[in-house]
Order: structure tokens, then sequence, then C-alpha cells
DNA sequence: GATAACTTGTGAAGAAATTCACAATCTCTC
DNA sequence: GAGAGATTGTGAATTTCTTCACAAGTTATC
């Protein structure tokens, strides 16, 4: 198989969106031109995304929304449930433990962990905070899939290495700072610090125009 | 002026902050093999990115740490206060609100508002909740730079359109939707459902090898 | 001040992502 | 069942991004 580049999941994920919108509006079909209009992009982008992971389309016709979403879902892995925890039970992480989001697309929180004592114990959205230490312990029994990182910048890599150790296989990072795993391991960080620079830097250069 | 490729901006806001740790550690110089190294790039990819606004270095010895920084910060429009609002102030509007980090980097939270009566008036963070009414009368007067959106999916595009009424420049989306402004509104969004559902991909199809 | 050891800045080459453009195919209508 | 209209799937062209590779400049040493 083809090495996917990470935009093109970004925009799958996007699709998959817009087609259960559609879908909940009652539309049975639609065409790349149209998905792409909801999306930004453009109909090319759509059919070579897709063209990636087969052929989806009627031509002449365009996409039954209902078997499209179905696919994209495959692609996507989320036909089945995934097993989450948070570690790091501050302001971040109980305001994502809370999030039904989550849930509702398949990711089921199994587990918030905390280093501060006297965090462990208390409670969050029905889950009962416990000890870093006990990750190892859990993990496997958990069969957990995922784990979120909410802790401090300086926390971060040791909890990480602490995850990997324990058999993590993939670690979505909300610290602000970069994390090293191995490479087998799956990492995704997200950095509002970096993302607020960002918008910093558009503002500060105008809209950069070409030439 | 070229057009600077977002990977580009998001590269250099990760060699500021491997700059602040070089300083920290009261290194004075440092090469761009150095800077690649810690940042998980290639030298060249270092000195391309930095040659699109001048050239900072000094051959045979590297970039003076502290200026390397300071240039970065004018480039990244950091040398000035951010005045930023938060609108929404649900679990993770408030956990924003009290994340000291923004502050820290001149991101400075000037107000938060939500359209919850039974919250207007309690405080955040030192912070007095205000009506989403009152967003267009403030914004001038508050001098406002930035709105994070951290409201409900069908929330969004409405708040989005209100604030951009009302005359705000960037746009930082935490709610789980895609939303439209006019093209010289600086627009970021975190979807974290999308980077959990890039994480599944990778999960579900293996780590993706050429050919 | 000549030589060796480094390291930048940058055109040119290469790789990757996006867009173009059109043959192939499907539906609908008469 | 033939013609018109729509839309896919995909090689090829184009554009964008990354890497290569090396001349030019700097410092240190003797």
């Amino acid at each position: 198989m083809k090495r996917i580049a990470e935009s093109t999941v970004r925009r799958l994920s996007l699709y998959l969106r817009f087609l259960e919108e559609f879908e909940a509006r009652g539309l049975a079909t639609i065409s790349s031109d149209e998905l792409a209009a909801r999306g930004g992009t453009t109909s090319a982008q759509v059919r070579k995304d897709l063209s990636f992971f087969g052929s989806f389309g009627k031509r002449g016709l365009g996409y039954s929304v209902a078997e499209l979403a179905s696919r994209l879902r495959d692609i996507l892995g989320l036909g089945r449930q995934w097993r989450v925890v948070i570690i790091g039970a501050g302001k971040i992480g109980a305001a994502l433990a809370q999030y039904h989001g989550f849930r509702q697309r398949g990711f089921m929180i199994v587990g918030v962990y905390d280093s501060d004592p006297a965090k462990v114990g208390k409670r969050v959205d029905g889950l009962t905070i416990r000890a870093v230490d006990q990750l190892a312990a859990d993990f496997r029994r958990d069969a957990v899939d995922i784990a979120v990182l909410a802790v401090p910048a300086d926390a971060a890599q040791p909890v990480a290495d602490l995850a990997v150790a324990a058999g993590i296989r993939a670690i979505m990072n909300f610290a602000p700072v970069q994390i090293h795993v191995p490479e087998q391991v799956a990492l995704k960080t997200v950095n509002m610090a970096m993302e607020l620079e960002g918008l910093s830097f558009l503002l500060t250069n105008g809209r950069i125009v070409d030439n």
C-alpha cells in the first residue's frame, strides 16, 4: 500500500463529518463537487483522496452518502471501540474526560490518572482517578489503545516513557512540548501555544500574498 | 514577500522553543545541525526556513542563541501583547482561561463570554464572565485581537459570525466543526476528534510503509 | 599568514502534493 | 436505443516542499 499523507487522512476525517451531516438531512447521494464545496477543497482533491483506497462512486451519479460514510469509517478504523486513558487530571485532563464527543465517536475513556496523591481516589465523570504508578499494571488488563497526555511540560516525556514501557501504541500529547517515542508508537501533538503563535504570525505579517 | 508555508511557521515556533531551552542552559551559539537534531528535522530545513526571512548566522560559527531567538520572536509577532477573548465558559473555555502559559507568551486574556445567563457574572481566573451579546460593544473598547471559540458545535458558526461582524481579525476554533470566515480573518481550528481519528487511522493501518 | 576544520546560505535537484483534463461510464429522456 | 448531460477515476502536468551539495565565509592553530 502506498504511503498516505497526513493531510489526506485529515481530509477523510472531514469528509466523514460532512457525510454524516448530509445523511442527517436525508440526502442519498453526493458528488465530489458538493463534498469539496462543503470542505473548502476541490473535487479533484476529493476524488484523489478516495482513490488511494478504492473506487466508491458511480460515474455520472456520484457517491452513495451512506456507503461512502461507512467506507470512510472502515478506512479510519472507526468501526470499533478504542480504549483511551487520560493521564493528568488537571484542568485540561478533566475537561477532556468530561467531553462526551469522544465516546460518541468510539473513543471510550477507561481510566484517568494523576501523580498528585490528593487527586487520587476522587472521581471525574464516573471514573476514579488512579495513581500514575499503577499505569503499567493496569494497561494490559484494561487493553488500553491510546494514552492522552494532559500533564505539565516537564512531566510529559517521563510519562510518555512510562506509557511506552507499558506497551501503549498511540499517544495524543496535549503538553506544550515535543516528546519523542519509538517509531512504532503513533504520536500526535496538539500544542495550543504553537497554534496561537501561528495566528500571531498571520496577524503580524498580514495575509501573505504571492510574489 | 514570498508566501510562507504553514509548516515553516510551525517549525519556526518550535525552533524558538528550543532556543529558549538552550538559552536557559547558558549556551551562546548553536548550529543548524544541533537545532535540527533537537527538533527532529534536518539542518538544511532549518537553514531554508530561516532564509525566507534573512540571514541570521555566521558561517563557520552558527547562530547566536539570543539573537536568533529575538529575531524569531519578531518574525512570529511575539514582540507585543496580543489581546484575547475566550468565548464559551464551559469546561474547555474555563480550562483555557486558567492556563497561564498563554499570558507568559504574550497572549493576554481580556475577556470571557458565555451565552448562559446562569454563568454570566461568575468569575474565572480573575475575570468576570460577560454575556455574548456584549461582544460587539466590548470588542473595540478592549482592542481585542484574537477570539478563542470554545462553544458547542452548533453555536460555533453563529458566534464566529458575531466575532467577525465585531471586527475580529483572528479566530482560534476549538469547536468540533469547520467554520467559515472571510479570507482576511485568520483562522486556526483545533479539532480533537479529528486528531484522535488520525491516531485511529495509524493504529488501524499500521505504520504505513512505502511501496 | 597559511592550513585545517566548521558551518552558513542558496541555487539546483528531487520528492511529494495538488490540480488539470479527459476517456470511461452511468442515467435520463424521448 | 440513441443522444444529451452528469460525474467518476486517473495518468500527466504543475506547483509546492524538502533535500542535496557546494561556494563562500569564519575561527583556531601553528
